[in-house]
RNA sequence: GGAGGGGUACCCAAGCGGCCAAAGGGGCCAGACUGUAAAUCUGGUGGCUCAGCCUUCGCAGGUUCGAAUCCUGCCCCCUCCA
């Protein structure tokens, strides 16, 4: 197979923040016949979510072209906790944590990747099977002073934030990972910049040809100031449920909506001329269709439609939505509070308290007063706990 | 190994014998408002059988009528010296 460089290179480079060194990429396309594109996931998080996609993307796009994904779990490296913009230790992973989240994530994965054309590997293949004195052999390949470069290194460094030592050996066994799999090019977010690199020097140092580092750019999270992560709690994951992937790209800053546009939905610099005109008439309408694009690219048109319909009427028209889960009460009726506690819509009967104080608590749209009021399933009634919430009273016995 | 500083709620951070379920900020939740789960304003933010009670200030003991605050031991972190 031979690579057509011009019409290649623009595809690679579409949504791609760095190519480093795009000259040793171009010379490995005249020289190569396969191109190995190593991308490693930390299976801690087993929740996959927009920012992901970007990444997955991208790896969609390097496939369709021809290139060889090689997908890394970091099985391995995930018992050390990635410190990557990290400002403290990370929890480090039991084996059976590891082994246990990575089920959950290849169905996600493959919602955007070709699972026939993609290799899965687990980094403990090799990792598991170095010696003390492997290890010696490969963390000589780096300094100190080299690791603290790292911009969250020197941070926590200077605030004297405690690195352990074995956070320092992430970097270098993630870039061992790379001479493990002979990789050409290695993609990942802009915060992955550093642990790229490394890996590029232990190639040399093995004698290996050193990958080419490709970064697409990281995306900001609902609050819009944090990349996405699931620590953040700033995320919308690709499994959710529309309905909520629709009402979460509905709470991000109109900032953000472009970026959205750009890099989830691939619009063209054309199209986009057209977002940043709808933006600027009708900002609400813009990040609804945004909303509705993404939810079709993750599902489908008709869950797009369903979930528009269901935001609208929930939250513009303030109706009740059409599908809500049904609680069984005894004739005798129950008290309110046990009813969205055992319901599961408040964490404790005291924020159930707290909220009926506040008015946040309806029945049939009249907020409940007292704390003692007894529920009986006797008609329509429809309990709303804060504005999203929704419970649908029903006898014990059925009916 | 030596000397000093420190561990407080989801996070940061005050408090240093009773008025402490613990200031302030962030986050989060709610109410009002609206263009929406945006922005802004206001309130709330350990639990419970809720005018009271129970559990929480690194862990385990102790002093005291009373401890986040004082004492002892242990664990952990940071700085400087070696």
């Amino acid at each position: 197979m031979s690579w057509k460089i011009g019409e290649v290179l623009p595809v690679i480079k579409q949504n791609v923040v760095d190519l480093i060194p795009e000259e040793e990429l171009i010379d490995k396309l005249k020289r190569k016949d396969e191109i190995i594109v190593k991308y490693g996931a930390d299976p801690s998080r087993p929740d996959l979510h927009l920012g992901h996609y970007v990444c997955l993307k991208k790896l969609r796009d390097l496939q369709d072209i021809g290139f060889k994904i090689i997908f890394i779990v970091g099985d391995f490296t995930a018992m050390i906790g990635d410190p990557t913009g990290r400002s403290k230790t990370r929890p480090r992973l039991t084996e059976e944590e590891v082994r246990e989240n990575s089920k959950t994530y290849f169905e996600q994965v493959f919602r955007v990747l070709d699972r026939e054309k993609t290799v899965v590997r687990y980094n403990s293949e090799w990792l598991a099977k170095l010696t003390a004195k492997d290890v010696i052999e490969i963390a000589s390949t780096y300094t100190v002073a080299r690791m603290l470069e790292r911009d969250d290194f020197a941070k926590r460094y200077r605030e004297n934030i405690p690195i352990s030592i074995h956070e320092f050996l992430y970097p270098i066994f993630q870039g061992y990972d790379s001479y493990a799999v002979k990789a050409d090019i290695e993609v990942g977010g802009t915060d992955q910049v550093f642990n790229f690199l490394v890996a590029r020097e232990i190639q040399k140092h093995f004698g290996q040809e050193p990958q080419v580092i490709l970064t697409v750019p990281l995306l900001e999270g609902t609050d819009g100031k944090l990349k996405m992560s699931k620590s953040y709690d700033n995320y919308i994951g690709l499994t959710e449920d529309p309905k909520e992937i629709y009402g979460k790209v509905m709470s991000i800053p109109d900032t953000l909506i472009l970026k959205y546009f750009r890099l989830v939905l691939y619009y063209t610099d054309e199209q986009l001329k057209k977002i940043e005109e709808h933006i600027k008439n009708d900002p609400r309408g813009a990040k609804a269709k945004l909303a509705y694009e993404i939810v079709k690219l993750l599902y489908s048109e008709k869950e797009a439609k369903e979930a528009e319909e269901h935001f609208n009427r929930v939250f513009r028209e303030r109706k009740i939505p059409e599908n809500i889960p049904e609680y069984a009460v005894p004739v005798e009726g129950k008290n309110i509070i046990e009813i969205v506690y055992e319901a599961g819509l408040v964490s404790s009967k005291s924020e159930a308290r707290r909220l009926i104080s506040q008015k946040a608590i309806k029945i049939n749209g009249e907020p409940v007063t007292n704390i003692e009021a007894k529920v009986k399933p006797d008609g329509e009634k429809i309990i709303k706990v804060g504005k999203r919430k929704f419970l649908k009273v029903v006898s014990k016995n059925g009916s």
